[in-house]
DNA sequence: CGACGGGACGC
DNA sequence: CGACGGGACGC
């Protein structure tokens, strides 16, 4: 399909590819061969100099993005500061190789390796080129070099195996997209296999992205979740001009994050210059390619599980216990049938088979036991330990310490579903918070405007990362996805404590940031504000952020109200347990292969192809959400008016939450910004003084009234 | 480590 | 309103 010709001269994707990007370490192999071709003078002379320590971390050079434009729009983020390393140390006891292997053998006897694919090979290069490249992470077994059949000719790409996961991921994650082969057109590609991922249980968990500003970068795409966890890779979707489609994927490493991110970007980010917010979903399945079944003794097949408790364990689908792959008629997955099945005859099928990967060999017989994204994996562990089962599905479990790889934050400490692959900036500011005042406060964490190599982008303040007293936490689990609000890092301070929410309220960013200016030189207020005013409607994604706080108190005052009124019709049985927390659903709604819509519970591991109504539930919860960020976007707006036009933010914030705040050093220079107001072109500020949680809870009603006849 | 066809969406 | 990356061994 992508043919034609060189994809690194590509000028799209912006002009920040520097041949060297990728590289590590000194720029000296560049990518277009910059050395020239026959021997080049260096190669990866790792170990030595190379910038000294930085040897097994991948995180390392992290910034070192290239828009990937050139390269197919692949790119694999780096950033974001890592917990996985360390969580697969953890998990696995450190997987020393050499000698005790067969330690971990948690996998079949069979599958003692792990080959990786590896693209962006250049077709001169030898082994000796490639392979001390993935010597840096682990012991290679063996290179691969593919070789077109007939010709003999080298296809540009090559296979390397490891004999670990650990290693296997660790090369991943330190060259995919990091490193330029000399000669090579783009940085090197490194994924797993075909098939290997499926073999060894290695669950990705893959977002489509629509409303994609067309000339973002994956590096842009990459900062806007990065907050949420650890970013595996972004693509871009390009046409046939390479151009972006304006849609593309986001990986991540585990589920939380993944349904974090969707939650709280969905509907709401809005990228710069574009005017629709993002669209995120699980993405559905990549349509297999013919000749992808190879991949080892799990072949495509159906009836492996790849359980985190479990032992792999093989088995044919012929053998898939019970009744449930039993009398799969061939053309299940036809139009023809598919809705008239009996769903509890597929109930639970496939077991434990994670299928529905990307680049997995699904075929029409594989979905027999076609399984969605959310097996129980090694992440389902962790939630024993968490009291309810309303942490499932939407809400991502409290992802525990010892999981957390370097990070030392007590696992009480961490607000479930909250990135957990903060900046390393933003984990000492938790931990030097530690729990001061009288209430334990952990929403401190913010993302600071530059953390690190990575810097967000323009206009983006910081990210207010969801906090919240532990004494709500039960009720504000969802927050994981919905508490991002912005504040300046320059603004932070202890004052804030002790309130979640309501003080911060990010409307009051732009006037403390003038309220400051203006101390400084106060002759220049009027020119200062024209510019917040700028600023303010370029941040507008700072207020989509903004508004997951508002809408967390919303959210409560709904629930409580429901509570009161319908005490048990609204909740769903599961959440008994937490009963405020609404916003759960154990079902994820999925695509087959073939196109059909299915239903899947994480926690029972039933599928079903009707709609449970758990998840008719939860729809129309999702519905009422973005009724109610619509609804507060407004309400935001004008109050951000408001607190241009008027004074202080303190009297017009939520009276329900009271304020131990003094926000900042309130500005005296109300009368210069008064001057203003008529060139503010705000109409309804007439609202704006009159936030208060009734009427915003009338608006959404109304809104919500009108959503469903609609 | 097996060895697999033919079929080919739809507003 | 957008759905998948170049290339995928060889016995």
């Amino acid at each position: 399909m992508h043919r034609g010709g060189d994809r690194s001269g590509g000028p799209s994707g912006g002009g920040d590819r520097s041949g060297g990007r990728f590289q590590r370490g000194p720029s000296r192999w560049s990518s277009g061969g910059g050395g020239g071709g026959g021997s080049p003078p260096h190669r990866y002379s790792r170990g030595g100099g190379d910038g000294g320590g930085g040897r097994f971390h991948p995180y390392r050079g992290s910034s070192d993005y290239s828009s990937g434009g050139g390269g197919g729009g692949g790119y694999r983020g780096g950033g974001g500061g890592g917990d996985d390393f360390g969580e697969q140390r953890h998990r696995y006891g450190g997987g020393n190789r050499g000698g005790g292997r067969g330690d971990f053998q948690d996998h079949d006897s069979r599958s003692n390796y792990v080959k990786l694919f590896v693209g962006s090979v250049p077709r001169t290069a030898t082994e000796e080129d490639v392979r001390p490249l993935f010597e840096e992470h682990g012991d290679v077994l063996e290179v691969a070099l593919i070789k077109d059949r007939k010709t003999g000719e080298q296809q540009g790409c090559c296979f390397v195996k490891y004999a670990t996961s650990e290693e296997a991921e660790r090369a991943i994650r330190g060259l995919h997209n990091q490193y330029t082969l000399p000669g090579a057109m783009g940085p090197v590609q490194v994924r797993y296999a075909d098939g290997e991922r499926e073999r060894h249980g290695a669950i990705e968990h893959k977002l489509f992205v629509a409303s994609l500003n067309k000339q973002a970068t994956p590096k842009e795409i990459e900062e806007i979740f990065a907050p949420y966890g650890h970013v595996e890779d972004v693509y871009i979707m390009k046409d046939g001009m390479r151009q972006s489609r304006g849609c593309g994927f986001v990986k991540f490493s585990s589920k939380e994050p993944a349904v974090a991110a969707m939650n709280a970007l969905s509907g709401t980010y809005i990228m710069r210059g574009c005017e629709q917010p993002l669209i995120i979903r699980f993405a559905d399945p990549k349509r297999p390619r013919p000749g992808e079944s190879r991949g080892g003794p799990a072949y495509g097949g159906p009836g492996f599980s790849p359980r985190s408790d479990a032992a792999l364990v093989i088995r044919p689908t012929a053998n898939l216990d019970e009744p449930r792959g039993r009398h799969m008629p061939p053309d299940s997955w036809r139009p023809s049938s598919p809705r008239s099945m009996a769903p509890n005859q597929y109930n639970n099928f496939g077991s434990d088979n994670p299928l529905a990967l990307s680049g997995g060999a699904v075929t029409p017989a594989d979905t027999a036991a076609f399984r969605p994204m959310f097996p129980g994996n090694g992440s389902l562990s962790t939630q024993t330990a968490v009291p309810t089962s309303s942490h499932m599905g939407m809400n991502p479990p409290m992802v525990q310490g010892h999981h957390l790889g370097g990070q030392q934050i007590p696992p009480m400490q961490k607000t479930p579903g909250q990135p957990h692959n903060l900046p390393v900036q933003l984990q000492n500011a938790q931990q030097g918070q530690p729990l001061q005042g009288p209430i334990p406060q952990i929403g401190q964490l913010h993302v600071p405007q530059s953390t690190g190599p990575v810097s967000f982008g323009q206009n983006m303040p910081s990210m207010q990362l969801p906090g919240q007293p532990v004494a709500s936490q039960p009720l504000m689990q969802q927050n994981a996805s919905l508490g991002a609000l912005q504040v300046p890092s320059s603004v932070q301070s202890n004052s804030m404590q002790a309130v979640p929410g309501q003080h911060q309220l990010p409307t009051s960013v732009a006037p403390q940031m003038l309220q400051q200016s203006m101390q400084q030189m106060p002759s220049q207020a009027p020119q200062l504000l024209l510019q917040q005013q700028a600023a303010l409607q370029s941040s507008y994604q700072s207020s989509q952020q903004a508004i997951y706080q508002l809408q967390q108190q919303l959210q409560l005052m709904q629930q409580q109200s429901n509570l009161n009124q319908q005490p048990s019709a609204q909740v769903p049985k599961q959440q008994v347990g937490s009963p405020a927390v609404s916003l759960t659903c154990n079902w994820t709604e999925h695509t087959s292969p073939e196109g059909f819509k299915y239903y899947y519970n994480s926690v029972t591991r039933e599928s079903k192809w009707e709609k449970p109504e758990e998840y008719v539930l939860y729809e129309q919860q999702q519905q009422q959400q973005q009724q109610q960020k619509l609804l507060l976007l407004q309400q935001h707006q004008q109050k951000i008016a408001a607190q241009q036009l008027q004074s202080p933010p303190q009297g017009q914030s939520l009276p329900s939450m009271q304020q131990p705040i003094q926000q900042l050093p309130q500005a005296q220079g109300q009368p210069q910004m008064q001057m203003k107001q008529q060139e503010l072109n705000y109409s309804q500020l007439q609202a704006a003084g009159s936030i208060d949680p009734s009427r915003i809870q009338q608006g959404i009603q109304a809104a919500q009234e009108r959503a469903w006849k609609s």
